[in-house]
DNA sequence: TGAGTGACTGTAA
DNA sequence: CTTACAGCCACTC
């Protein structure tokens, strides 16, 4: 299980780790980067329990919005540690602009 | 090997 | 606008 570090999950860390700071991503694009554009949920759960370390609070759902389950502290944690990243949030604790600062690999 | 699960997405009503 | 249903993939037991 942890021989093949060639695995979805290995690319999950390293395309989440890789997100600049003040942009965001959505699980979609994630998983299209890893290879399966269908695999949103997966990325998913691998973030739910892949390491604290990468900046899952740059990952957001297609909404723009954040994740329900969020284990920073809750929808009021991950909306502080966005705007930490220059991301606001709106009351909706949508990305504002969410269009716009979604990053793309060039 | 097979079945279950999920921090999702897209379309439909 | 919200709510509901179905589809897809990778990981765990």
């Amino acid at each position: 299980m942890s021989d093949n570090t060639d695995n979805f999950r290995d690319r999950v860390y390293t395309v989440v780790a890789q997100i600049p700071k003040g942009h965001v991503m959505t699980y979609g694009d994630i998983a299209a980067l890893c290879g399966s554009a269908y695999a949103s949920r997966q990325v998913g759960q691998i973030a739910h329990f892949g390491p604290p370390d990468l900046p899952w609070q740059r990952v957001v759902n297609r909404h723009g919005g954040l994740a329900s389950a969020y284990s920073f502290g809750g929808l009021d944690g991950h909306k502080a540690a966005l705007e930490e990243d220059g991301v606001k949030i709106t009351e909706d604790y949508r990305v504002e602009s969410f269009d716009r600062l979604r990053w793309r690999p060039l």
